[in-house]
DNA sequence: GCCCCGCATTGACAAAGATCAAGTCAGGCT
DNA sequence: AGCCTGACTTGATCTTTGTCAATGCGGGGC
């Protein structure tokens, strides 16, 4: 299902594609022979920026694990279309559809190279009947995915524009392990706005409301110069946000939440470099 | 943690209860050892109207299994509230919490007097563990969760107040079994306000918006006078809304998705069969 | 029966957000 | 280098939604 844009390119699954793998909480108990037997039929892929990787509707074939790159999903009626979330390496999605055997209700489309491991459908539902652990893992996850979906429903129904930017401001600072005056934003402006649930436009005036609390953006780069006004105003709620503390905290490995991913820190080092 | 209200009434857990709950797919395949077991620890309440079963940030003890009456589920932010989902019989809720043994992000209470069977979350956690059956059962249920959640967002972000309202009207018709004339709402208007993420005000207005469309309201019940108007407003998906679509199409027993819901699958087959 | 209280509706107004239209800027291409 | 494209911003305007206030309606309790 990629409409356009060059071929996809397939090349061979290595060893070491299957350790990051591995590393998910999804995969990591799993016996070794059923992880053998579920990757056996796997292939993996490379796709331009702009592939359109899975459209909703789409029957789905294949759980994706996407291992290097960016991949949105989104959702399309009458015409308009809005992102419901931003996967980064290592994550896993459209679980659930494989799990049910059925039709997509997200589109994934990426946002730049993507490294992509398609495991078939049929090998994950078999491993969960064959391998205990691995079914435990599965609805470990979409308990995870079901959570944050909620925490998603209730940003968007209970803040306004400016205080949905507020805590994903916060968030950024608080996933970045580096010293705290200067954030990076991870994806283009209109995609982040789709994602905050406003138009481009809104999402600029957006930051300049928020001038008032000390924050100033140059290109990607936002610089927050009074933090406890920022945070005054977002108001982050655990059972909202879910800031996944890297540095300290325990937080119980099943409530990774974030789909299912785990290692972020690579991307940020390397978008970091490169600024106006 | 049910703060005021009046004391719950407990009382004996009867087969035909069990019964009931057998009848849900989460414990239909269970093994009938595991299912005794779960339900040995169990035990039965009846609640008043308006009594918190669970606040949201507590810990999450149990499974509840919903067998009369009416449940709402909400979230709280900034002294704001916001319905995320009614439930009635037979559901069951907050799964993913009792999953992954944390804290719930939904508060729930009770909108009617309510019979409820709450589960130990133990015996839920261990049966996952000795019955494949019921571990594959809970995955599926939990990615029909997600599934209902990554509709709700989607129905949030893309459509306006009025247009949410035509396609609560349009499901509400499509799960009527009855002829098509009126619907009778469910909620009380406030709460069916909440829900679809607008204002009690904002709820009239959206319903006099529809009279274009052939809609009066008087009281609970609505009448539509021209479906096929109210339809090409709502331009109903099912990609978003979880109701037999007016063509034909199954349902695939597994898509259940209504949280975990059965008792509307009769419902829609038989409205398939009568259409306007 | 009467009184109250809470729900629902309506109108006037305010705030939030979308749309339309320029206009700027940076990066990529020839 | 020069140009072109696409992303971003800004202002003006309109639509949608929320807020505040007033009123009507109806059911439950005394």
């Amino acid at each position: 299902m990629a409409p356009e844009c060059g071929d996809p390119w397939s090349r061979s699954v290595r060893t070491h594609d299957l350790e990051r793998c591995r590393s998910l909480p999804l995969f990591a108990n799993m016996h070794a022979e059923t992880f053998r037997h579920v990757t056996a039929g796997a292939h993996m892929q490379r796709f331009p920026p702009g592939t359109m990787l899975l459209l909703e509707g789409d029957a789905v074939d294949f759980l994706y694990v996407l291992l290097s790159g960016q991949v949105e999903l989104h959702g399309t009626w009458n015409d308009q279309e809005t992102v419901l979330g931003i996967l980064r390496p290592v994550s896993t999605f459209i679980l659930a559809a494989v799990v049910l055997d059925t039709d997509a209700l997200m589109s994934a489309r990426t946002l730049e190279n993507s490294e992509i491991l398609m495991i078939p459908g049929d090998a994950i539902r078999s491993a969960m009947v064959e391998d205990t652990e691995f079914g435990l893992a599965v609805s470990r996850d979409l308990a995870g995915g079901f959570r944050t979906m909620v925490r998603a429903v209730k940003n968007q129904k209970l803040r306004n524009a400016v205080e949905r930017l507020a805590n994903h401001l916060v968030m950024l600072r608080a996933s970045d392990p580096g010293v705290g005056a200067t954030v990076v934003l991870r994806h283009e402006k209109r995609v982040l706005a789709s994602l905050l649930g406003m138009t481009p436009e809104n999402l600029s005036r957006a930051f300049a409301a928020l001038r008032k609390q000390g924050v100033t953006v140059n290109g990607a780069v936002v610089t927050i110069s009074n933090p406890a006004a920022l945070i005054a105003l977002a108001k982050p709620d655990p059972l909202i946000d879910n800031h996944a503390p890297f540095g300290a905290d325990i937080v119980t490995p099943a409530d990774a939440e974030i789909w299912s991913t785990n290692s972020h820190r690579a991307a940020l080092a390397r978008s970091e470099k490169r600024r106006a």
